[in-house]
DNA sequence: CCATAATGTCTATTGATATAGACAACTATA
DNA sequence: TATAGTTGTCTATATCAATAGACATTATGG
């Protein structure tokens, strides 16, 4: 659709064939390719971008390495996956409902889970004072085996004991929520900022390094409006977007 | 705040020393070296990265040419800027009035107006015909003389004629909007995504390479519900954040 | 079967990136 | 006015990133 031969930039910190390698990945996302399910030629590629073609197959073999794609020799390179979650943020803002039939398998995996007082930023949040107990959740979401976000949560540890449990059993925050005594909640608000990939990104999330993440910092209160969570999630800015339907 | 001892990657396509002055931008931007008004020094930098001094002053070089922070000999690095502006999102966004009094200067350019037909894309966006005649806009938007973002934004043409003069008179969306007619609107949808900066976020943004765009396509309608404006936005990821109130 | 088109592999060369060490120049302070 | 702390400059070296060219290997279509 759009014809920018917006060409790679040179010597300024970021590698030729990690800008192609960006490049590419994002007009597989856009769906550029979908007519032939495969990537143009390598030489055709490095025509485009203005450089060799062993630059684009350096971009290629990051690709590969990812998953994204796979290259055949004599046939080209097959595109494997190709996708960006659209996750929806409301008042009524659901994980697992949000990604609603866009991935067929849903997980919510508890990493670690730990009590800990609020600091002046938490209390601040949670509007409690400081020094309150909290609940401290380090969760992982996935859909369809792939990893895609990464969140720190906290909870008033008084109001929700077994919280942890409740959602190592059921991977569901919302099931947890309700598990402990709170059948609804509503998302108060949500900060959205944008950040290279740090080191436990690229691990958690399985990306590659310099990849973006999407970072939100959101609230939830009860039907009251009293705060019942703050998290702070990490998303592979690759796999998903945001959608802010008012 | 946050200790983390996050060591930069090696050999991942994105040089060190890019990856540092990123680190050392956003610590700034969070606030890290308020009591000194200093970044730590080059050695101390070194050792807290894990690398050479040598690729530290390249990092801070980059930041000097950004304009970000000033090199004294002897007296150490002082930081010049460091911002990053909230940004609020919901049902009644208006850019000038959102930055508030967070900047002391607004200024809304009209970079350029044409007027074409609208494709697939944009019809389904704006509940049009395809082929309905549009405005399309392309604006620049400041806080204190710095850029904030750049945006392509189209009009339904024969509802709103003359709206790019009025936009480049007044610089305001909401003031434009009133000089042809229509006293109110409201954001119906957003969306956010992030990528790396391309060539024109570079120049107009006045980005270094390898930065990061927040980029927003928000619907605005009229208070009936019917399709005003449609906006591709992008904003410097290191000079906003987004906070969502519902 | 052959020509074509695509990826795979190898060698060689150049410039950017990163490390290492030494010392100069400047500032602030005891 | 020393002295410690900080940035500035220089040389040297090793590795990565990018280009260039040649040729091998594999798949497809006439």
């Amino acid at each position: 659709m759009d014809m920018q031969e917006a060409k790679v930039r040179r010597q300024n910190g970021v590698a030729l064939w990690r800008q192609i390698a960006d490049r590419i990945r994002s007009a597989i996302a856009s769906g550029d390719y979908d007519e032939t399910g495969k990537v143009p030629p390598e030489m055709m590629l490095a025509a485009q971008f203005g450089v060799n073609r062993h630059t684009v197959r350096s971009a290629l073999a990051a690709l590969a390495q990812e998953g994204i794609v796979q290259a055949l020799q004599g046939r080209g390179t097959l595109i494997l996956r190709k996708e960006r979650l659209n996750f929806p943020i409301s008042r009524r803002t659901r994980f697992n409902q949000g990604i609603g039939d866009q991935a067929r398998e849903k997980e919510g995996i508890l990493l670690a889970s730990s009590e800990e007082s609020a600091n002046a930023d938490l209390a601040a949040r949670l509007q409690l004072p400081v020094g309150t107990r909290l609940i401290r959740m380090e969760t992982l979401r996935k859909a369809d085996r792939r990893p895609v976000s990464r969140a720190t949560t906290w909870f008033p540890a008084e109001r929700f004991a077994g919280m942890a449990e409740a959602y190592r059993d059921s991977g569901s925050i919302t099931a947890a929520f309700a598990a402990v005594g709170l059948p609804d909640y509503v998302r108060a608000s949500t900060e959205i900022t944008a950040v290279h990939a740090d080191n436990d990104d690229l691990s958690s999330l399985e990306l590659s390094p310099g990849a973006i993440v999407l970072v939100t910092c959101a609230l939830n209160t009860d039907p009251d409006g009293v705060p019942v969570q703050y998290a702070v999630s990490r998303f592979s800015a690759d796999a998903v977007q945001f959608t802010i339907e008012n």
